[in-house]
DNA sequence: TTTAAATGTTAGGTGTACCTAAGATCACAT
DNA sequence: ATGTGATCTTAGGTACACCTAACATTTAAA
């Protein structure tokens, strides 16, 4: 049984994917740019995947991938995406996409599942101030609510990035108090309800 | 400029670097047993080699890294062995050798580094089976050394993931006694060496 | 020391993915 | 509708890494 996959197959078929994904025609001179390639050698390319059943194409024709190509265009552009994630999450700072054009082809399921599971284990729950509990941190992320919230909220200094502690907790109806740069601040229940933070794990 | 470095290029400076760390002299059809490819071809390759200046070679002669053959070749072993450590880190059980094979060629400087300051972060500490006292216990996280190791001991069911504990420790030349799934198996010091454990801090 | 087995090399060939140059087709502006 | 520039394909060729079969050399046994 012949191999149907190689790096530079998959290549061609995540590129269709992101196409497909932007609504966009694939065009053999796209296709020839995106991958730095002539396009006498993409033409070449695209009537072996038509044979390789993983697109329909007839000279001069569309490019269009079959179910079989698509699968594995999704499955390269997917791991291509949370490579660029991971890349981040451990600290990589340049040429990620780069990088992770390079990694794609060499990550396994097993592997992309093994990533994603220690991604989300740190990755931060995104939590609502108002349930929280005495001594839990976290970060601002966003205020859910109309300008005049956050507003209010903006002036007492708590806009996103901000890192703030509970110091005590909400009770049926009472405010949180949080501890924010060291200073103290009551929120209203109804207020806190429509504070959301990232806490660890 | 001709490029000089392909994955297989790569896999072969590997290779040698691991047997002149055995302090191995390296024969053509030891390669191949180990890469799975004809004594043929890596006959050729070994001349391709010596062109670009990666080994010294004649036929029927002695292979001998160059400085720079050795420079790549350790590069890459280095790569493989630290990406063996990170996948057991994040949790892969399964084919961690091979999956580290098939990365090893895709990890830049940059992203290496990135993975080794992720690591020393990690709540685990990694030990090495033949340095473990009565007692201690670990995951097992992966095996250094070539597939003939590996088989050994997955023969044994000593396999990444696998929990174990230390009944007797090892000696200055005496084998470890370790329980696994509750059997016990002796394990020579030489491979106990081999044995790489997260342990708790 | 001869010889057989083990090991290594050469010759010739395959498949993949790329290239350039030249010719074919398409699509739009006149 | 037609000619021209853009786009695409074909033809012919390269480099790489592999293969098998046949031949050469080395090594170890008789």
């Amino acid at each position: 049984m012949k191999k149907i996959q190689s790096p530079e197959i998959e290549e061609y078929l995540e590129t269709l994917c992101r196409y497909a994904e932007e609504g966009r025609q694939a065009r053999v001179k796209d296709l020839a740019g995106d991958l730095g390639i002539s396009a006498a050698s993409v033409s070449q390319m695209l009537k072996k995947l038509s044979e390789k059943n993983l697109i329909k194409y007839e000279k001069y024709g569309k490019i269009r991938l079959t179910k079989k190509g698509e699968e594995i265009g999704r499955s390269i552009l997917r791991k291509h995406r949370l490579v660029e994630k991971f890349l981040g999450f451990i600290g990589v700072k340049r040429n990620v996409h780069e990088e992770a054009c390079l990694l794609e082809h060499a990550i396994s399921d097993q592997v992309e599942e093994a990533i994603i599971k220690t991604m989300k284990k740190s990755m931060k729950k995104i939590r609502v101030l108002a349930e929280m509990k005495n001594g839990e941190s976290g970060i601002v992320l966003f205020i859910e609510g109309g300008s005049t919230a956050c507003k209010r909220l903006t002036a007492m200094g708590l806009t996103p990035g901000t890192k703030i502690e509970v110091e005590r907790e909400s009770t049926l109806i009472g405010p949180v108090e949080i501890s924010i740069r060291s200073s103290r601040l009551a929120v209203g229940r109804g207020l806190a309800k429509k504070i959301y933070l990232a806490v660890d794990k």
